[in-house]
Parts: C-alpha cells; sequence; structure tokens
DNA sequence: ATAGTCTTCCGCCAAG
DNA sequence: CGCTTGGCGGAAGACT
C-alpha cells in the first residue's frame, strides 16, 4: 500500500504536547481509514531530530526519542512538521536548515506548530507569507523577518503550501485540518471524535477568544453576562439595558465591568461582534447585510466602519483576504 | 460629506 | 474611617 510521508521534527528543548499531538492526530487517522475500509494511502509518521542525537529533552522535563536523525533522511516528504518549544525559537543549526531548504520543492507540505515557525523563517521558507505562531512571539516573529505577514489572529492559516499554527495545542487543530485535507471530513470528524477533540472549535478560529476574556470575571453576574452577550449578540446591548439585566446601576456596571473583564462594556460587546463577523465571513458564504444582522450591527455601514476601526480593511476586502477553507470560489 | 442626535465612559462627589 | 454605590455632566466619537 502506498504511503504518505509525514514527518516530525523536534528540536530541543521541545514543547511536548507540539510533538505528540501531532503524532497522534496522524496514528490515529490510520486507525480510522482501517475500520472504514478505506484503501486510501496511509500516514507513515516519523518523528525525527534536528539534531545528531536521538534523544530529545521536552520542556516538561521527560525524554522522547526520535526514530532517525534529519541527516537520514532522504527519501520524498509529503508532509514536513516542524514542532515549537525553546528549542525552535533559539534557532537550529545552519545545516539542519540546509537540509530543510534543499525540500523546499519536493515537500508537498511544510507546516509549523507554535515557535516552529522561526524554523521555517530561519529557512527562508516563510518570505512574503501569511503566517502564525504562538500569539506571546507573533510580535517578536514580525520583528525579526518583516518580510513575513504575521497574523495573531487564528490558530492556524495556510498560504500555498505553508501551513502555520498558533501556541501549544493549536498543532492538534492543524493536524486535524490536514487529515480533513487529506481525506473528507468525515474521517477528521472519526479522528476528532476519537481522540474527544472538536473537528472545529466552537470559537472558531480565533487564538484569544472574546468569550474567554469574559471568562476572567470574578463577578459570577458579569461573568454570566459576559457570556450572555455572546450569545445575543443581535439584542440590545447598550449600557443601560445590560445594567438592568445585573441589577445594577449603569454607573457601577460600567465600572465593575472594566475592572473583572479588562474591557468597558462597549469595547466587549464590539470585540464580540467583531470576532463572529469574522467567522462568518471567512468560513460562509453569507452576505454583507446578512453578517452585519447576525452580529447586531444596525446596517451593513456600521459594520464596514468596525472594520475599518478594528481590521483597517473592508468586511468585503476581509473575505477576499482571509477566507479560511480550501477550494472556496473566490 | 455634513449636521444633529445618541451613546459611551469617566471624573467628581455625596450618600450609604 | 475606608470602601462601595449611583447620580450628574460633559467630552469624544459613533450613528442616522
Amino acid at each position: 500500500m502506498r504511503v504518505k510521508r509525514v514527518i516530525i521534527v523536534a528540536v530541543p528543548p521541545a514543547q511536548e504536547l507540539n510533538v505528540v499531538g501531532p503524532l497522534s492526530v496522524f496514528s490515529t487517522a490510520n486507525e480510522m481509514l482501517t475500520s472504514f475500509g478505506s484503501d486510501a494511502p496511509r500516514y507513515d509518521v516519523e518523528l525525527v531530530s534536528a539534531n545528531m542525537e536521538l534523544k530529545i529533552n521536552s520542556q516538561a522535563g521527560f525524554s522522547i526519542v526520535a526514530s532517525r536523525s534529519y541527516s537520514d533522511v532522504d527519501e520524498p516528504v509529503d508532509t514536513l512538521l516542524i514542532s515549537g518549544g525553546e528549542g525552535a525559537y533559539a534557532g537550529t543549526s545552519p545545516d539542519f536548515l540546509t537540509w530543510l531548504k534543499a525540500r523546499r520543492h519536493t515537500v508537498r507540505r511544510f507546516g509549523s506548530l507554535c515557535t516552529g515557525a522561526f524554523v521555517l523563517a530561519d529557512a527562508g521558507l516563510l518570505k512574503g507569507s501569511r503566517v502564525t505562531t504562538h500569539w506571546q512571539f507573533c510580535a517578536a516573529l514580525s520583528k525579526r523577518y518583516p518580510d513575513i505577514d504575521v497574523d495573531a489572529d487564528p490558530i492556524w492559516v495556510y498560504d500555498k503550501n505553508v501551513y502555520t499554527s498558533a501556541g501549544i495545542s493549536a498543532g492538534v487543530d492543524l493536524s486535524l485540518a490536514m487529515v480533513e485535507e487529506d481525506h473528507g471530513s468525515k474521517v477528521a470528524l472519526a479522528v476528532a471524535r476519537y481522540l474527544v477533540l472538536f473537528l472545529r472549535r466552537p470559537s472558531g478560529q480565533a487564538q484569544l477568544s472574546i468569550p474567554m476574556t469574559g471568562q476572567a470575571a470574578e463577578v459570577i453576574e458579569l461573568r454570566d453576562l459576559a457570556v450572555w452577550i455572546t450569545n445575543n449578540l443581535r439584542g440590545d446591548l447598550r449600557v443601560d439595558a445590560l445594567a438592568d439585566r445585573v441589577g445594577m446601576s449603569e454607573r457601577n456596571f460600567t465600572r465593575m465591568f472594566a475592572r473583572e473583564v479588562g474591557l468597558s462594556p462597549g469595547q466587549y460587546v464590539e470585540q464580540a461582534r467583531l470576532e463572529l463577523a469574522k467567522r462568518e465571513l471567512q468560513t460562509t458564504a453569507a452576505s454583507i447585510d446578512e453578517v452585519a444582522d447576525l452580529c447586531g450591527y444596525g446596517s451593513r455601514e456600521v459594520l464596514r466602519r468596525a472594520f475599518m476601526r478594528h481590521a483597517g480593511v473592508s468586511p468585503s476586502q476581509y473575505r477576499s483576504r482571509f477566507r479560511v477553507r480550501p477550494g472556496s470560489d473566490d
């Protein structure tokens, strides 16, 4: 049976979830293919060391043993993933980068997990591409490589044949997306179910979703309200109405909300609406009017102004630039 | 594009 | 007394 060779490169010290998560996803995909009686090529998934030494220290303190050193890999590779962690951020050997560069035209798709993006960038594979990495490192990546278009928002993005994912556990989402690309959503969903994961996170593609901000509130009423807001974006979310809901005076409500959530009520509502609007634009074919209505904007004009303020582009520009699903009409 | 609302947000301060 | 609450006013800026 033909195989798709998937190489996961670990750079010690490696972030352990970056290594194990994708390994689990691809190997589980093989099991699901078997249980479906599929004759599609299986993944030959392998952990490879970016050094000569096979022992990989993880940041959590245990060790993983790679099956080979990168220098022993000379057969064709379908998917090459660079896992992240302190090692990836610190940089790899020039020899490894040379090896990586030499594969730029033969590997079907490159991927990075977390700070693995720095390694791809070091190898010059991200020039001019739109990429992401762990939210804490987006600024650093952008500063080190001004010619890379770093987007701190999504949990993963692809640009041509380069796939980059956000921090730590986002590598699992990226791997699932690759499985879906290869074998369709039925197989990907089976993998997600088996591993007890979301095929698509309820918060969409955002790295830091606004409901998570609201969950930080210690005052239960405000925490509940923050969640309620994200579920009722079409409702009356003016300050006096919100204050009424929690039985506070307007003045005290704005004061407490800002203290507990870290955003003023108005900012929070705006963020929540924008997040939903972005997701709708990225993943559906709904018209701008429909998106505006769904998200609680009075008109497409209001939606447009909100986008210009926060994203710097109009909703339709945003949609054409950031559409998520491969193969969608453009 | 402009003008006239409407809304938000925050400092101030008196009252619990 | 220290701390929280809530009414008021007005500047900024968003909406129609």
